[in-house]
DNA sequence: CGAGCAATTGAGTACACTCAACGCGCGTGG
DNA sequence: CCACGCGCGTTGAGTGTACTCAATTGCTCG
């Protein structure tokens, strides 16, 4: 078994059906609660905020913000990072789209780490207290609102276990057929894909440093495992990256 | 400022308070929101299920089995951990009474860690299908439950720090740093206090070897930061602790 | 075309790991 | 009562993985 690094991993569901099902906010996790009637659904959609773009490098929200929104995001890619007290930051996570951003917050009514987009972006508010509201009236969506919450819990342990047990290749494999999974769910390619982040915030996020992601990189690709140019990413053998993110792949080495 | 480590740290009310308005589970958190009414904490009191005793070295659950409830600590500690393929544990978090397990349950209807407890414990068993329900009929719950869970997020975040960023001297004081101000939130002595892990269980967490965590023990305890004896600890110089926990510390070397 | 940033590659180093021996406390059994 | 074994913790010596520092290449964009 891989372990499972997703945030918050999407039920596989066509796009068009959340589409047509969704109008505000088509695509992000809040609208697959599938018990939700239309008229819940159309509920949930009056509540859904203004959309926001947020251009590549801009901040969604900062550490000490004022709790407001919850974010889905439509479109694009986040990162999040908390800063250390000697001013270095630490990436906790990347988000694309489909998934919520800002739910850290909720504890102490203001957000606990930074959201950058890693490209051009966008994003959907909701608005908490309202969020919150509903949730006292739909149970179901009460229902599915927590196990997006406890998929956060669930997804940062595994965090937690890639950085205390596993060594760079290892953490480097798995972070890759995490990603791949997670694009595939959304029905994208699960095997060819470009990377949206630079190999230093890849780095930043595995413990490693980015001359260790570079060498990762080029053994990998020398192993024949991956394609490599830039940041187009081609997966050659799957089963291998798999064997060595579960530490059954001998090839550690 | 100091990486707050602590897993849902706890408002400072006295036990006493607690007592008097909780009377089955007394002291966990979910009976600290404040704005309960009488009849709403008696409402909570009522659902809250039969008390367990678990030993020393005992699991109160595991990975896979089905998510049923939430255990309130009322006595004792307990560590968490995950299982990678290799079957090595990772320890995910040690909890003391007061505070609340299996949040990452609700998520697959099934438990992601292994909860056992360090010493000889007693929980109070909270069926998640009646709070869920309670949820739905008293805001001032609702928002509680969701900032404990909200709690947990930011915890592992700064576990992701820790594991992330610093090295083994910070690591280890940031522990100790976390452990005391929990201790004294519960009211405890945050100055001298009992290990209620091995070596073993901290290293792990910390994503250290035991071998090192000992260095690290005998180090501190030669620089005059600790008095240490057994799993007995005192803090001599809590300011160092803390420096070299932000970072600040160049007495890291 | 050139400036500037991102990524790669190489050489040397250091921090934490591995392996191993030893000490200590404690419970058990002779 | 002491001897012994066992688990847990400490300490030392040597090693290795990932880091640091530095030089070079490649890409992007003005």
């Amino acid at each position: 078994m891989i372990p499972e690094l997703s945030p918050i991993s999407m039920p596989r569901v066509p796009v068009e059906v959340l589409r047509a099902r969704c109008s505000t906010c088509s695509m992000h996790q809040l609208c697959l609660p599938m018990g939700l009637d239309v008229g819940d659904m159309d509920k949930l959609d009056q509540i859904i905020g203004r959309r926001r773009r947020v251009l590549r490098g801009a901040t969604l929200f900062r550490i000490g913000d004022p709790f407001v929104n919850l974010y889905a995001i439509r479109l694009g890619h986040f990162k999040t990072y908390q800063i250390n007290p000697g001013g270095e930051e630490q990436i906790t996570g990347f988000q694309m789209a489909g998934e919520l951003l800002g739910m850290d917050a909720i504890s102490a009514d203001r957000h606990h780490c930074n959201a950058v987009a890693l490209e051009d972006s966008d994003v959907c508010e909701i608005p908490f207290s309202s969020l919150e509201q509903l949730l006292g009236e739909m149970p179901t969506l009460l229902r599915h609102f927590h196990r997006m919450m406890s998929q956060e819990i669930t997804r940062e342990q595994s965090v937690m276990l890639l950085l205390g047990n596993m060594q760079a290749t290892q953490r480097f494999a798995a972070f890759i057929v995490n990603l791949a999974s997670r694009y595939e769910a959304r029905g994208y390619s699960g095997v060819k894909f470009q990377l949206r982040m630079s190999r230093e915030e890849i780095g930043n996020y595995l413990g490693l440093t980015i001359e260790s992601i570079s060498r990762l990189l080029s053994k990998f690709k020398k192993e024949g495992w991956l394609r490599v140019s830039n940041r187009e990413i081609e997966i050659l053998n799957p089963v291998m990256l798999k064997a060595i993110t579960a530490g059954t792949g001998d090839a550690c080495a």
